[in-house]
DNA sequence: TGACAATGTGACCAGGTAGTCATATAATGT
DNA sequence: ACATTATATGACTACCTGGTCACATTGTCA
C-alpha cells in the first residue's frame, strides 16, 4: 500500500511509476530488481520513490494490483458450471490471451512462479479451496472417481500449467496441446466414465 | 573444471573448499551464491580462489560432480526390467534417501530447481531420452496404451516430484503418499489395463 | 504577505559484490 | 647455491545495492 503522497501525484507520474516497475520486474524476478533501477526509467529521484513507497514489495504490490485489474478485463468471465477440468483448460487460454496482449505481465507471472517458493506456496493455497470444491462438485455429479485425491489433482495441475507455460518458450500451440494432453491422461485417471 | 593448480592441492584443502561452497549453495541459490563468502567460509583468500577456479560456475560445477558421486553411493543401483512408474516412485524414495543422510545436497537440488529455468530444462531434457525409450518399451510390453503421449507424462511426472519435494516441507511421508497417488491417478491414464 | 507544513531532491553512507595485481613466499631444476 | 617458475596473498578497484537526510522548493491557509 503506497503512501498517501503517492496517491496525491498526478496521473502521468503514477503511470510513469507503474510502468518502470513492470519493465524491471519483468526483466528481473523479485529478490534481483532493484530500486535504482526502477526510479532511472521512472525518472524520479531516488528521495522520491521513499517518499512514495516504504520498500521494493510495497511497490511491487501496488504493481499486483493494477495488473490484476488490466487481467480481469481480458480474460473471460468465470463459467460456475464448468467442470474442474473444463476450468482447467479455460485458464491455460486465459494465461495465453494475457500473454498475447500483455506480455511484461506473462513474464512478471512466470518469474514470480520460478522466484519465491513461499509466495507461490500461498498462491497455490489461496486457489486451491475454490478448486477442490469444484472437484468434490463433480464427484457429486458422478464425472469423477469419489476415491480420487483431490488434492494431489489439484496440484499436478497447477505445476504443470505453471511450469509448460515456462518452459515452452512461449509457443502458443505447442503449450495449449500439452496442457490438453495432460488433462486428457488425467481425466482417464479420474474419470467414472472415460471415453 | 578447476585448474591444475586446484588439483596440486592437499585433500584437506579441496575438501575445505569443497565443504564451503556446499554450505553458500544450500543456503542460497546460484545467483544469490557469494564467492566472498565461499572463501571466507573455507579459510582460503581471495586472490587463490581465482587461482583455483575461473568464476563461481566453475566452483559450482566441481561442488555437483562430487555430489553426483556421493550420490551415487546412496541410491540403490537402477533396475532395467523396472516399468517408467515403478522408476519413478524409486527415484522418489532416492530422493528421500539423499535428504536423509546428506541435506545440504537435498536444498541445493531444490534450489538448483527454482533458480535457474534454463539449466532445469537441460536437466529434464537430458534425462528425457531414457525415459521416452522406457515408456516407449513399456507400450510394446502392452502395459501403456500406445496413443499416449510419452513426452506429456514425463513432464507431469518430473515436474510433479521435484515441486512436491520442494513444497512438502520435507514431510517424507506426506510426500510419498503424494507421489504415489499422482502415479496411480497417471497410470489409471495411460494404463491399457486399469487396476 | 508571512508562516508553516508538505513535498521534491540528489549527494551521501554503509555494506555488499566480482575480479585484479603487485608483491611475498615456496618449490623446483640446474 | 642460484635462477626460474609456480603458488599464496590481501589490499585495492570499480561497481552495484538499499536507505537516509539536510536542504530546496512548492503548496496552503490566516
Amino acid at each position: 500500500m503506497p503512501k498517501d503522497t503517492f496517491n496525491n501525484l498526478s496521473e502521468d507520474k503514477k503511470k510513469r511509476i507503474f510502468d518502470a516497475a513492470v519493465k524491471e520486474f519483468s526483466t528481473r524476478r523479485f529478490s534481483d530488481a532493484s530500486i535504482n533501477q526502477i526510479v532511472k526509467n521512472a525518472g524520479i529521484p531516488k528521495g522520491s520513490f521513499y517518499q512514495y513507497f516504504t520498500d521494493k514489495e510495497d511497490v511491487y504490490l501496488y504493481m499486483m494490483e493494477e495488473m490484476s485489474r488490466d487481467i480481469h478485463e481480458i480474460i473471460e468471465p468465470f463459467n460456475p458450471d464448468s467442470s474442474f477440468l473444463e476450468t482447467t483448460v479455460q485458464r491455460a487460454k486465459d494465461t495465453l490471451k494475457v500473454g498475447r496482449i500483455k506480455p511484461e505481465y506473462a513474464k512478471i507471472g512466470a518469474l514470480t512462479v520460478i522466484d519465491n517458493s513461499e509466495f507461490m506456496l500461498k498462491l497455490l493455497k489461496a486457489s486451491a479451496g475454490k478448486h477442490i470444491q469444484m472437484i468434490e462438485r463433480d464427484k457429486q455429479r458422478g464425472l469423477i472417481k469419489p476415491e480420487t485425491d483431490s488434492e494431489v489433482v489439484i496440484k499436478m495441475i497447477h505445476i504443470f500449467i505453471f511450469n509448460e507455460y515456462l518452459y515452452s518458450g512461449f509457443d502458443e500451440t505447442r503449450y495449449l496441446k500439452n496442457v490438453e494432453g495432460a488433462v486428457q491422461i488425467i481425466k482417464q485417471g479420474i474419470a467414472v466414465h472415460p471415453d
